[in-house]
DNA sequence: TCTGGGGTCCTAGGACCC
DNA sequence: TCTGGGGTCCTAGGACCC
């Protein structure tokens, strides 16, 4: 018998978040939107039963959402991320180890609790984030991570369970994956969906029994492991390691759209910095740079235009003038003058990440010592003054390109000026 | 006026080697 | 008519995730 895994799950996550702070969102339908205020990332129960779905582009759907009196939040990530961190201190004690799987969703490994009730431990856990969070939660238990995933979503599709499903048992797993949605199944995308579909699996069950040579010839190796796992048989752990990550971006859609290249180089030199602080934050550097910005892909109507160029990086570095340096080259390298361009969105994107202490060394590498100090200096500075306190110039001060979020929540936890106030 | 920002893994196919 | 047989490494692109 495989140990049990467990997985817990934040109810709506971004819009509980807020609601912890602002009780005037509760009961009420509640719109989280993506950066730029561009569209729906997470919704309350009360704004999905209006049809509002994952995704809906918020200009698409305002007069539904002003209809209906819907209150419509920007993402606050920096509360987000703070609030995870709580989460995940609050369920630490309820396992043997924790694999943080995404901002709102972790895998438990339950080894050593098998002769506890199980559902009665993951009842308590609940119970222990929402007293020290007050972010609802559901809990799936089964013997694969895939199964958890399943068990997942039907703990919180019904409420009779009390936030917790355990599928443990094979065959009251089975009677649950005849009537379960195949495209819901965690690994099963459009393209896979569409596939099985074509030949009559519609269940989990269904998709369960296909034999494992033909998984392999539908999908790939991925569909194959995704069989097994529905039949109980883990084909992955729960990872307390966590693994060394192999690329890093920053990219961001524009407020307004962008026609000169000034304007795009003040972009795209705050991205840079902003890429050099976070390899820094890791302690690594980077081998591999590349940048890109394109023309809306929703305006038919408007020339296209798709710019993008890579270069290596050597010796690999961390210093984010060096990646502006870089950046600034390949962008000039692409732009068209011709001026007939509305750019929308640009990004960088840093590959061959390896830790600073095992960078290769190169010959003709010079002394770094005073561009490490100058990258150290802004960085205290600015965690000091605030974000974007000292920048290179060619980031401009007018930041045409900044990006929209005409309603963003307070840093309720990590500012000391917007801590909620109590009055006795 | 107007549609997010990150990530991972896998495979095919080309370049290059002996 | 016939055109070797492997290897490795890298990149682009697809599919999926939250």
């Amino acid at each position: 018998m495989p140990v049990p895994i467990a997985l817990i799950d934040c109810n709506n996550y971004y819009v509980s978040c807020e609601r912890a702070f602002n009780p005037s969102l509760i009961g009420v339908p509640v719109v989280v939107a993506s950066n730029n205020d561009g569209c729906a990332i997470a919704r309350s129960q009360e704004a999905k039963d209006l049809g509002v779905r994952m995704g809906d582009p918020i200009h698409l759907i305002r007069d539904r959402l002003r209809e209906h009196d819907v209150r419509v939040l920007s993402s606050n990530y920096t509360l987000y991320g703070d609030m995870h961190r709580r989460v995940v201190m609050s369920v630490q004690d309820f396992a043997r180890d924790v694999e943080v799987y995404s901002i709102d969703e972790t895998f438990l490994d339950m080894a050593g609790f098998e002769d506890r009730d199980l559902v009665v431990h993951a009842r308590a856990m609940r119970e222990q984030v929402r007293r020290w969070t007050s972010i609802p939660t559901c809990v799936g238990i089964a013997p694969t991570k895939t199964l958890a995933k399943l068990a997942n979503r039907v703990a919180k599709k019904d409420p009779g369970l009390e936030g917790v499903a355990d599928l443990r048992d094979e065959g009251h797993r089975r009677e649950l994956m005849d009537v379960f949605p195949v495209d819901d199944v965690w690994g099963v995308g459009r393209a896979t969906a569409a596939r099985l579909e074509a030949m009559g699996i519609t269940t989990a069950s269904g998709l369960a029994d296909m034999p494992m040579k033909q998984a392999r010839g539908l999908g790939t190796v991925v569909l194959e492991r995704l069989v097994a796992e529905l039949n109980g048989i883990p084909a992955g752990v729960v990872e307390t390691m966590e693994p060394q990550r192999k690329g890093m971006a920053v990219t961001r859609s524009f407020g307004s759209p962008v026609r000169e290249f000034e304007t795009l180089m003040g972009a795209i030199a705050q991205y840079a910095m902003r890429a050099g602080e976070k390899l820094r934050q890791h302690g690594l550097v980077a081998g591999r740079l590349t940048v890109f910005y394109h023309t809306s892909p929703h305006r038919p109507d408007l020339p296209p235009h798709s710019a993008s160029a890579s270069c290596s990086l050597s010796p690999m570095t961390s210093d984010g003038l060096e990646l502006l340096d870089n950046a600034r080259r390949l962008a000039g390298r692409k732009w068209r003058k011709d001026g007939a361009h509305a750019y929308v969105k640009a990004g960088l994107m840093l590959d061959d990440l390896v830790l600073e202490g095992e960078r290769p060394r190169t010959l003709f590498e010079g002394d770094q010592t005073k561009r490490r100090a100058l990258m150290e200096a802004m960085d205290a500075i600015n965690a000091k003054y605030g974000r974007w306190t000292v920048v290179p110039a060619i980031q401009g001060f007018k930041r045409e390109w900044k990006m929209r979020a005409e309603n963003r929540s307070p840093a309720y936890t990590t500012r000391i000026e917007d801590v909620p106030i109590a009055y006795a």
